[in-house]
DNA sequence: GAGTAACCGAGACGGTACGTCATGTCTTTAG
DNA sequence: CTAAAGACATGACGTACCGTCTCGGTTACTC
């Protein structure tokens, strides 16, 4: 907020775009393991220590590049709604969640796990294109490679779409539609763990329609009874 | 099968399983970025080309350490029964199932969801682990680095234990436990994936009880109405 | 001429002669069979790679180093007077030269002889010491190991000393001292190579005074009869 | 002549040969830097011990190689006559040498200059041979590159031929045609000293003639007074 | 508008590791 | 005991990157 104006010659933006999109021209033509600093400098025309002054290593770059551009992409296939509908969408859902609902409560009751089925077809075909799969390829490998580093930047860079999709969860707990006493964190890791592991053993021969199986199973297993077919 | 002698003197087994060993022991020290060839050979006191003669890529030399190590020792902790029971126990559950089943019942009616309960604790404590952690870390980046390499080793090693879940999941249906339409390889994926995941995102802060909390709604929504609580 | 300024960090010229230094200690401890571009760089305190930024080869390093100390002394033995005086000289020596040339007499008729000799006596001494033998063996191991590498410096760092040589006898025909119609070149050559075959074979047991022997039948076989004793 | 026979599997003579040859095939092709035991094993269809056990190391197996068929094919080119006619010569040149030669006399008077003139054309001719020149580059590098075994080698294989040169000229002394006190072995490294200095500074353009340009000088400075034309 | 301070590109620097090749030894099977 | 084959420990090869540094030069704020 405060933003100190330190003296001399301000850093020109126009460079950090540059060399998050070499970045990813290299990741793709060569993957992480291929990809050296001197690589993505050379392609982003650029010296290399205007790519040492941004990011300290490999991993850092590797991880902005990725989440600055396909999950900055990505929000457009979170879970309808999200965050801000969830606070108003509280206040309609009542526990029983019959028929006796209104216009838009005919909706809500069906429409989480509607909602959490077209975000996770969204997603996991998403990651089936080649150059996102190499996108998150690179994120896998970076965060395997130095747990440490990788810590900060997994949590930090994916904890606001990680919290849309439990919000999602979680309003369907509010409807009444979900179980009250599901761990809906567990049900997140493993909609998006599964999708991952799926990539590292099968990249480019995904099970089809696997998405939608996973799913149905774990919504079965979230509804309250009462919802269940 | 009938093992040809090939000329001149033949490989030194022990260094074969020196090398891996000192794999396992850097890998631990240094992490899979930290790995390096020449640290290997000379842990294992064996020359570098002593190393390539058998591994012609850090990926496949990692995979073979870990999996013959980690995974190796896991078979014990898959799913009880596997493959072998899994045909026993065809005959034995009978449709019906009833309701008396108590806590100390041997009956078939629980013990798919009950071994299934027991390995994926087992699993998941295993992962917690700090040495398997940073081994089956290893594995993942070895695979997020190189696809090419990895897509063989991985499916080829990991099949086995794989497809014990997949049979023990599969006789919880034979039994009529789980729904018959259930896609068991989805359910399998998510509870890997999932622990994945979280040690991708969470190491050495693994959230409690997590594994249990995602095998309940899996399980739940794997049952086929009767057998729901 | 007026030197380009390249873009980039310029070379540390103190490396340079760091390099060319340590490549003479090798030498003197290792002979040229026993350097490495990796003991020179470790001698040197300085990277592989700043060594092959300016020397490709083994042979053209040597050669450097050689030519760039032993040689670069060694002008101070060439024959007095040299390429200067040969103008001057010319005009002084008529072409009687008579009979009376002592000892003592500072005449050209014998200063041409006199001036080889001195010159050439100082060179196979020079050669036999152990350390310049060391540098011109490597020299010649350097030529005869990658001839295409070495011709071109041999030829161009060597030819300004050579016809020094040439010169000085040439001065010698001018001067009626010599015949006209000898092969100077001739000469040179057997000079040098007698030196170098001698040192090839014989190194550490040069026989006495075999330069003196050689010049006197070379001499006399150059002169004008009627300079001969 | 004892020749005690060793028990065991005799060393195939076949092999000797064939392992000499490939040297020079390699020799040719990749001169003596690029000659390896290995290639030279390789070439000659040999186990890389079996060359061990016969020849310790690079310099010794090259200089057999070098010395047993351009050598052992030079002495053709020996100065015409040698060591057994230098007996009888003996006895036939009188001190004089004047005109009361026999008809064998007036031929000894210039046969030795012309013996040598010969002899050295024919050498300087045969350096200039690629093959030939490849193989003596090889042995000058051997020689240069590891002194000590050079030596012997050097010595023992090419005292021969050595003072078959010296014994020639010694003949010219004997005959009167030469000066008694001149240094003969001088005037022999100084001829071959003289090539092999062309050969490594001018391999491929020898200057034409130079060698009897060179015999020239060398000849008249060898002549007694009354022998000079 | 002159300083000044941080930026920029280029590229040299000391290193480390790469993956390959050759060394000379050793071990195996075969003759 | 020799032979071919080839594994072995060792160590140098020449290259690629690492992350830092030093250049000449640029760009923008601050006096």
């Amino acid at each position: 907020m405060d933003e100190v104006r330190r003296p001399g010659r301000p850093r020109d933006s126009a460079r950090h775009e540059a060399i998050l999109e070499a970045v990813r021209e290299v990741l793709l033509r060569d993957g992480y393991a291929g990809l050296t600093m001197e690589k993505v400098a050379a392609a982003a025309g650029v010296g290399k220590p205007t790519v040492y002054r941004r990011w300290s290593s490999k991993a850092t770059l590797v991880a902005d590049a990725v989440l600055h551009s396909f999950l900055a992409a990505a929000p457009e296939i979170a879970p309808a709604g999200g965050r801000q509908q969830h606070a108003t969408d509280t206040g309609t859902s009542t526990g029983t969640s019959t028929s006796t609902s209104t216009s838009t409560s005919t909706s809500t009751s069906t429409s989480t796990s509607h909602q959490m089925t077209v975000w996770f077809r969204a997603y996991a075909t998403s990651v089936g294109d080649p150059h996102h799969a190499a996108m998150i390829l690179a994120l896998i490998a970076a965060a395997a490679e130095s747990p440490h580093d990788a810590r900060n930047l997994y949590e930090h860079h994916t904890r606001a779409q990680y919290e849309i999709i439990v919000d999602c969860l979680r309003s369907g707990v509010t409807s009444g539609e979900f179980r009250a006493d599901a761990d809906l964190e567990a049900v997140a890791d493993a909609l998006i763990g599964s999708v991952l592991y799926q990539l590292l053993t099968r990249t480019g021969h995904p099970p089809p329609r696997r998405a939608e199986h996973l799913l149905d199973v774990l919504l079965t297993g979230l509804r309250t009874p009462d919802h269940r077919p």
